[in-house]
DNA sequence: CTGAAAGCGCTTACAG
DNA sequence: CTGAAAGCGCTTACAG
């Protein structure tokens, strides 16, 4: 365990203060750029390394961004992160990431273990079960910014990173209506949630549009999960009069969903036409292929951390309404395409 | 922005010096228990925590661990964060998480911020284009301990947490001889992961036992896509005598491959019987579900989290052939069952 | 453009 | 069982 090289063995190596050898290694303007050079040059010949914790206790700051994810594991939070530690990693940041696996409890945990690593900043994904920001108020009374990207809540103080959802669920429902449905079924998530409340709200104004039933027959909130697509299923094929449309809000349970459908001798899309919900690769995999709502997550994690990184340099003020809408885009697969191209 | 309570506010109130307060905070056995009870208490009531950089600036350790995975998008990996966060959370550590995408290049990049971050040890999974641990060195060199789990090398100062793959590769190969599989054929990973190389070996193990035909032509070395499942079962279509038997070293490649299949008419599992790897939700997905092997991502996660905090706080001495194997299950599904049971 | 000095909030060897 | 004092490695207001 060698001894490791502090400010203090670069001056006396090079005859100058220590404090011109921190200035060097900030690049201080006032600091003549050919001292900076003989400085940086040394440093590096050295070995030398900046320590983060001296650093950061007189500065009174961490360059540590916390991240609080529903679940790790899927494709699109994987790229989430990946967009994340790009921006964090080239601004000199670091990053501690959790999961809440989806209980409000363990986000409750998640916070407070933020909240003792003095995170600078903090970027928030919210678990199906939170009710309220309560257990961020630590955070807002300090002034530590706090944003909340794809599952988030409107308050003050936060900044939102979003898809407009409500269009994105209008227009997975118009686009059944134009392969020819009439009676079209949505699944949707925990109502708490923005992302799927708001997709339901879509669903309902495109049949309303068109003057297509709709009602508790048609909505089910469900948890998203395998088995809860097989329920559905099984409860499709028990309705008097089953929808020829199927809207689901998670790629994953609209495949579970379709599978058993299939074996209940539903034809897709014939039968009925399906559309799932943020192009997960497991989309492909099905049989026919699922139609989707794609959306960016590599660059919803690169604005979340650019945004944040931006406020805690004083570059961006984060508003108290500041939303921050993202685009999407349908795509359209054998799950649904009955109108066949010319 | 209010102030942070130290240690000296709370030793001002209580007429006692910081020493005292630190020692008590720490539960330092010399002092006096219901010194202890006082300053705790008080602690609490005036909203103290820790400076952690304080701490760390003074005992030249900073209690964070660092992880790198190839990948956070899957169930698996999922389960063995969330095991690792909670022992580490409970032995007060910090987490700090990256994936390397799969590549060399940016697992060198992570290992050298997690150096930069100064962790006081390091659990790795390696990338699949990872040819050796020379990224690694510094850690090394200053006796960090590093951990590897799943996705291993054989090297002296590191401990390695794993399943046996090759007689998992080998109960694999012989459930699908067993369900009367006459020719039977491997698609695996990069050859340079143990997992995969690991498996291989145990299927080809398998087929030697039963004098059953292997060779080239029957072993596919892939980066286990979903591509490159459709490319396999294109590859068997082509083939002059399709295989009866396809074990796939992921399920995810195994699924996208089984859906191709039954397009181009093969009957699963009569005409093929099919095996995976891992046990992803997926394989419930697909009709007929997958059989697959099953290993615990979570306890992999804690054994390796616990593992290295026994050691950093010297409870454990990893010594330097320490390999630690757990158990994991082969699980029977649709997708190869033909025996049926009594 | 460079330096001397104080201080960030802890911990711990030494002393009593 | 408790305390005084030094020091971990930086940064920065102040001075020149």
């Amino acid at each position: 365990m060698q001894k490791e090289v502090t400010i203090y063995d670069i001056a006396k190596q090079l005859q100058l203060s220590p404090a011109t050898v921190s200035r060097a290694l900030n690049d201080h303007p006032a600091i003549n750029s050919n001292t900076k050079t003989i400085i940086t040059s040394k440093a590096l010949e050295m070995g030398y390394r900046s320590n983060m914790f001296a650093s950061n206790l007189r500065r009174q700051r961490t360059n540590t961004i916390g991240v609080i994810v529903p679940r790790l594991d899927s494709a699109f939070m994987s790229t989430v992160l990946a967009g994340m530690e790009k921006v964090v990693n080239e601004s000199n940041y670091n990053l501690i990431i959790s999961q809440s696996l989806e209980s409000i409890k363990k986000e409750v945990t998640n916070a407070k273990t933020m909240f003792d690593s003095r995170v600078d900043g903090l970027l928030v994904s919210l678990s199906s079960d939170t009710e309220n920001l309560d257990h961020f108020n630590a955070f807002f009374r300090k002034g530590i910014p706090l944003i909340l990207f794809d599952r988030v809540v409107q308050q003050k103080n936060c900044t939102n990173i979003v898809i407009d959802n409500l269009k994105a669920g209008y227009d997975a429902t118009i686009h059944l209506i134009e392969q020819g449905c009439k009676r079209i079924m949505h699944v949707s998530g925990s109502l708490k949630r923005n992302v799927y409340a708001d997709r339901l709200k879509g669903y309902r104004l495109a049949l309303l549009e068109h003057g297509l039933p709709g009602g508790d027959e048609l909505e089910r909130s469900t948890n998203l999960t395998r088995q809860d697509g097989l329920d559905i299923a099984a409860y499709i094929k028990r309705m008097p009069t089953p929808p020829d449309g199927l809207f689901v809000s998670s790629d994953f349970c609209a495949v579970s969903c379709m599978g058993a459908l299939k074996q209940s001798g539903f034809s897709i899309p014939n039968d009925i036409a399906v559309v799932g919900f943020n192009n997960d690769p497991v989309s492909l995999v099905i049989d026919p292929t699922l139609t989707t709502i794609h959306y960016p997550g590599q660059e919803m994690g690169e604005i979340a951390a650019q945004s944040l990184i931006n406020h805690l340099n004083g570059l961006l003020r984060l508003s108290a309404t500041n939303t921050i809408l993202l685009n999407y885009d349908l795509i359209v697969r054998g799950s649904s395409q009955r109108v066949k191209l010319a």
